[in-house]
DNA sequence: TCAATAGTGTCTATAAGACATTATTTT
DNA sequence: AAAATAATGTCTTATAGACACTATTGA
């Protein structure tokens, strides 16, 4: 039992808020070994979740996350509870918003929620371990088909997906769910799965270009039924 | 003295870290009877500071702002807090981000700080009670002549200054601290001083109004020593 | 040769930026 | 008439989107 649970409504209310950090972490396929909760494994944006063991919320689905250490900035909480749940390491990681809606019972403890948002890339999710598939509380969903969940954590996906997609349109996100060398082809589908449209090739391909942000590697990806594609690393732009 | 200052080292690494809000509230000047740091009255972005009457940083001036309350949620305390300083109702209220720095002594309290970004209108600020002046401990500054902040609000405001510029590239934010009823020169002006370098009138005029977000009020502004200009009210798009 | 995808070229519509020109008011 | 700013017009350049066309590979 905790200290809090000791407490009184009185001493609870001159209490500070629990603060807890949550990551919505986002990869185009389950890592290997991963339990997977969708039927197909076709490409989408797929995310992880852990099942509750306690109260509130006992045995539903929530976001990774957990308390805020005293020794730990809110960006390393986040880095922290992600990989104790998924063991994997992620590309990005990024604050998304806070939430702390106000619970209605009086006797309700009061939280509030600091949202991270994160990408693993395709290295990421190959390299992890089978260790990490034995741990049957995380299991990752497709983000269109996500079961019931803990808090207001169903609010926090949205806005994380909000934010995935506006950020697409003007910011080099697509390239960290990748390997670090793609064609045009792979970083096009990426944007299609984000956005949830098809994009024309051409002038995808120019406007990429147009940015100066990719790199051609000088290799190009055989093997295919058709002209292979060059392959392109992301070069961050410097002034 | 606080139940927090009571408890010895141990038993504060177990506490949740204390919960603040603090608000960045732009105006484009000082409200009436505001207390004013700084020589010239011209028009720029100012804010409110609340000068400390206790440690930490007694003495120096601080964001607006205050402890969680167990029954408000994060945006009714930004505003409660923000309103209690000032005395004036902001048109706006946004939360800007989580600032959860480590404070590096063990004898720290560990603090984590919601930030909000507000904005007062002209008449927000010309109704100000001559009340609010009396508070010795509030006063307003010019966001280009601050002086040194307690805690990390100086951060806080370089982050709130970025967000206000980058939203009024492309978000209707400009017409916020002005009057319901404005002229294209004015909402103009507005643009210059949060951008920081001048813009042309005439394509100005033009991208406002094919945003299809103005429209004519049918008066015009008499008085000058030219051609009165027409003014204009802003309409959100509806769709 | 065909199928399939990589990659290029071209046309149109739209918007930004620079800047000239006309319009309307007070002094 | 002169000064000052409002409001409009025009030209250039850049970019998005639609879509036709060429290039290169394996079967």
């Amino acid at each position: 039992m905790s200290d809090w649970q000791k407490l009184n409504v009185a001493e609870r209310r001159r209490q500070s808020p629990r603060v807890a950090v949550s990551t919505v972490a986002f990869a185009l396929r389950p890592p290997a070994h991963a339990r997977v909760h969708a039927k197909d494994e076709e490409q989408g944006l797929w995310l992880p979740l852990v099942r509750r063991v306690r109260a509130p919320f006992k045995d539903a689905w929530a976001l990774p996350g957990g308390p805020t250490a005293w020794n730990q900035t809110l960006t390393q909480t986040a880095h922290a509870t992600l990989v104790a749940a998924t063991r994997i390491e992620p590309s990005y990681l990024e604050q998304l918003y806070s939430f702390g809606s106000v619970e209605r019972s009086a006797d309700a403890e009061r939280l509030v929620t600091i949202a991270y948002w994160a990408q693993y890339s395709a290295r990421d999710a190959a390299g992890a371990t089978a260790a990490a598939g034995e741990d049957t509380n995380v299991a990752w969903f497709r983000a269109d088909a996500l079961p019931d969940l803990a808090f207001d954590h169903g609010e926090i996906i949205a806005t994380a997906l909000t934010r995935l997609r506006s950020r697409t349109a003007y910011a080099a996100v697509a390239h960290r769910f990748l390997d670090p060398e793609f064609t045009l082809a792979q970083l096009r589908e990426v944007h299609e799965i984000i956005l949830g449209h098809p994009l024309d090739p051409a002038n995808f391909r120019r406007q990429m270009l147009a940015s100066k942000t990719l790199e051609e590697t000088g290799h190009s990806l055989a093997g295919v039924k058709h002209r292979p594609a060059k392959t392109y690393r992301y070069r961050p732009e410097e002034d």
